[in-house]
RNA sequence: GGAGAGUUGGCAGAGUGGUCGAAUGCGGUGGUCUUGAAAACCAUUGACCCUUCACGGGGUCCAGGGGUUCGAAUCCCUUACUCUCCGCCA
């Protein structure tokens, strides 16, 4: 969430800033400092109130150690009235508290003011192009043809065992999934980051942390019985490790790595755009989270930015980036770039990664903390991208790869496989 | 799943109804001493909120929530977690 300060002093600012993302914040933003107002008049009221209290308090104790009996009745009396009015004012205080934070959680973070205005993906900025687009003849399979093809990845079974979006992956196609999951980890690992393997279970807490609760709830899966949810991404346990947690400056910078199932909803999601690995239930993908000071967060996202791309160079596949418009820009981030690669039998963009900057947004909801150098505290900034998530990549490598001999394998990925080709 | 014991400041560990935000030790920070370091000695040592230009003042926090009481780290209820024993189990 965004900072009080932040609102008390740039109202106009944080109102015009929210407005590329398509949010009319002026209602909440008034409602947010009225209500601000309010507390802090009712917690100064408060706190009188106790401070002459705990000074009865004391006399009281005092007054029977001394033996005065009648004056130490007295003074219960006159305490008992104090306590009923500071009830009154708790209760208040507390309400007033509830509602300003749930107004606050409302309210997305403010776009970097690189962000273009727009409405939606259609308005994405497009700042980088890389790779050969691939030539296949008018007859190319798209993905899930040629996992049928071969054998490699079996939908229907999914179906069958579960429900649409679990697919089973089979024989080499396992094998595949095993070797990109080997491949990101290691790459991370030669990259400086130090390797998680996380829980997939969340609880509450974890879920508000990062952003998914309590508006999102319904993107993902929840054990009803252990009030835990499925993670919809490696994001939310790792980034959640420095929850309530005081870094020091030299901590700086952390750069963690986890492979992970992820679970998603995907509620109200279908048609052709969402066929065979193009939308999953379930899939796996390899996260990279760094927390960062906030003067070297933009440094980072491009250096993150870099590492994708550079992912997918040794993957051999084309791809782009995009700077996320306003529109599409989710709502916790400052400044998202998506990788997309190109899948040539659907003729389509796939997008494999995300990397945002969330700035301090997650890290005020979870009061992820460091002193600074000159010991006061300050926000930390959080980051995470996708690297890679593992479905769409697939896709792109079976339909781009596919030879009347078989599927090629990637250089950079056979000594993971083990083979060359799938046939 | 059953039975029991716990959860105190960065860590260890006192404290069982009244000047306790909390002894003591370790650690951290600053200083004295030293060519330098170590040791020793001295001082200091949390987070959050309100108020103040500032100095300062006030309030809250002893796992979370609720209760008893004039007063709770201390008593009661509840949730979470940890540990021990039994059961089950990859």
């Amino acid at each position: 969430m965004l900072s009080l300060q932040l609102i008390r002093d740039k109202k106009e600012f944080v109102a015009e800033r929210l407005s590329i993302k398509n949010f009319d914040a002026a209602n909440l933003l008034n409602e947010i400092t009225a209500l601000d107002k309010t507390r802090r008049a009712t917690q100064s009221e408060l706190d009188e109130l106790l401070s002459k209290a705990n000074q009865l308090t004391k006399s009281i104790g005092q007054l029977y150690k001394a033996g005065a009996r009648d004056k130490a009745e007295a003074a219960k009396s006159r305490s008992a009235e104090l306590k009923e009015q500071t009830k009154v004012l708790s209760a208040k205080l507390s309400e007033t508290v509830e509602l300003l934070n749930k107004k606050l959680v409302e309210l997305p973070n403010i776009p970097h003011e690189s962000v273009p205005a727009g409405h939606s993906d259609a308005d994405n900025e497009t700042v980088y192009e890389e790779g050969e687009m691939p030539t296949l003849p008018e007859d190319a399979l798209p993905h899930w043809e040629l996992a049928t093809k071969y054998q490699i990845i079996d939908f229907d079974l999914g179906s069958k065992v579960t429900g649409a979006g679990f697919p089973f992956y089979r024989g080499q196609g396992a094998r595949l999934q095993r070797a990109l999951i080997n491949f990101f980890l290691d790459e991370a690992i030669d990259a400086g980051y130090l390797e998680y393997q996380p829980p997939l279970l969340i609880n509450e807490d974890s879920g508000f942390g990062t952003g998914q609760l309590p508006d999102k709830e319904g993107q993902m899966y929840f054990a009803n019985e252990d009030n835990l949810y499925l993670i919809p991404t490696a994001e939310v346990p790792i980034t959640n490790i420095y929850r309530n947690v005081i870094l020091k400056e030299t901590d700086f910078p952390i750069k963690n790595v986890a492979y992970s199932n992820c679970f998603r909803r995907e509620a109200g999601s279908y048609g052709k755009d969402v066929r065979g690995l193009n939308r999953l239930h379930q899939f796996d993908k390899v996260e990279i989270v760094q927390i960062e000071h906030p003067d070297n967060s933009y440094a980072t996202l491009e250096t993150m930015k870099e590492y994708v791309a550079n992912l997918l160079r040794k993957l051999e596949l084309p791809f782009r980036i995009l700077r996320l418009c306003g529109g599409d820009l989710s709502f916790t981030s400052a400044l998202t770039f998506d990788f997309e690669t190109y899948s040539g039998a659907q003729k389509r963009w796939l997008e494999v990664s995300s990397v945002s900057n969330f700035e301090s947004y997650q890290a005020n909801r979870m009061k992820l903390r460091f002193k600074d150098k000159n010991g006061k505290m300050q926000l930390a900034h959080t980051l995470n991208g996708s690297a890679l998530a593992l479905p769409r990549i697939v896709a792109s490598l079976l339909e781009n790869n596919q030879t009347p001999e078989g599927i090629k394998i990637p250089k950079a990925l056979q000594r993971y496989t083990g083979f060359d080709l799938i046939k």
